[in-house]
DNA sequence: TCAAAAATTTAGCCATGACTAAAAATATAT
DNA sequence: ATATATTTTTAGTCATGGCTAAATTTTTGA
């Protein structure tokens, strides 16, 4: 039906538009899927030609209802892989990215319904993103990014916002997990690192970190 | 390392190979692809020059001890996710093999193993085909098709020449299986045809389904 | 408001891997 | 032995999806 690529790029925007909520334009696209902005505009036009987006030249970009849909369905196969390669083949939460980047396009009208429901339908996937369900039908959590707690707050980790293998091997050496409840202790003012403590230990994080870790209040 | 398109030509010529035992040449290739035959001429040369395969032009091609490497790991691959997809995911053994064919080629040092072991080591796969270890070794089980059976004689159905959905779903129809006893209650002259009787009921089958059937005797 | 900067698009190129049609080499049959 | 048939290769084309460099549009700031 569409090439990886082609579902590649609905994938980025699906996730751009997530976070900002607006008119997705090509340099933002090209800087998420490393690529030049040139090759940007060509799948652009293609995408626009077979309704997957609304582009308009110089405007920046929208999913259509379709093209949304084709994107939650590769989300949903790239999440219920990680799960399966983290809860069935024993990967570590790290090691999973690249590889469910790949499974994700495999193509079948049963394959992932099938896996879904080896897995008993699991409902997040090892990083703490939900899994859309076979229609779609994606579960958001409410969560603010840790930037956003005072001094005092209390919150517990709920999912990340970058999930790439250099900072989930960070959370690793750093102790933090999902789940695990997260107090700030402190903030400083001059570099807005945050001091922060969880049922186990304390420990000094970067805003860049901070404004990775999603939290649930 | 090696593009999709190389490592179906690889296991295409492996299995050529196998069953003719001579130097394949190009339209022997290209029929077993469905493809053209100045298509398989460029990508012999791409392969020639990669040092999978020994190639002189119109003398046809074998392939070298890293293209033999190459291929068993693609079959491994393949054999392995038909397992997975038979034994896991409860699919049919005639509805796997495409997409099989697709997870053949995803590529991870670990991943191959990490799904061998959670399958527990199978040495066969759901046509009777065997899986090379870790290390491209196969187990080589010595059959001879149905056609070289005299009256009189059994034997047990081990695994088939042709795995196309097709023909297993005539097997399905026709109440064959793997591991069926077979005898040879006689055979007509005119067409080759041949009665045969299994532990649970007797049939007649065309020469051309008899010679996609190995038989250990 | 308008010149410079930034963002975006266009034009043209490249690799991969398929194809067709024509040419060349090999095999076959009288 | 040689003409014909068959097989294989070559040459040139196409689609996909990247790229660079140049052109164009939009945004920004004095």
């Amino acid at each position: 039906m569409f090439s990886q690529a082609e579902e590649n790029y609905l994938k980025s925007i699906y996730a751009l538009q997530r976070d900002f909520h607006k008119n997705i334009n090509t340099n933002l696209i090209a800087e998420k899927m490393q690529m030049k902005a040139s090759s940007i505009t060509d799948m652009l036009k293609k995408l626009a030609l077979k309704q997957l987006v609304t582009y308009k030249k110089y405007q920046g970009v929208q999913l259509t209802k379709t093209g949304e849909k084709v994107a939650l369905k590769v989300i949903r196969k790239h999440r219920l892989w990680e799960y399966f390669l983290v809860k069935k083949l024993n990967y570590n939460w790290d090691e999973v990215h690249e590889i469910a980047e790949q499974l994700e396009h495999i193509k079948s009208e049963t394959l992932i319904d099938k896996l879904d429901s080896f897995l008993k339908f699991p409902k997040f996937d090892p990083h703490g993103d939900p899994i859309p369900d076979k229609d779609g039908k994606i579960m958001l959590i409410k969560t603010v990014n840790l930037l956003k707690l005072k001094v005092g707050q209390k919150g517990v980790l709920d999912s990340l916002k970058d999930s790439s293998d250099v900072f989930l091997k960070y959370l690793n050496k750093k102790n933090l997990a999902l789940r695990d409840k997260i107090k700030v202790i402190d903030i400083e003012p001059f570099d807005n690192s945050i001091h922060i403590e969880t049922r186990t230990h304390q420990l000094v994080i970067s805003k860049k970190v901070a404004e990775n870790l999603n939290i649930k209040i």
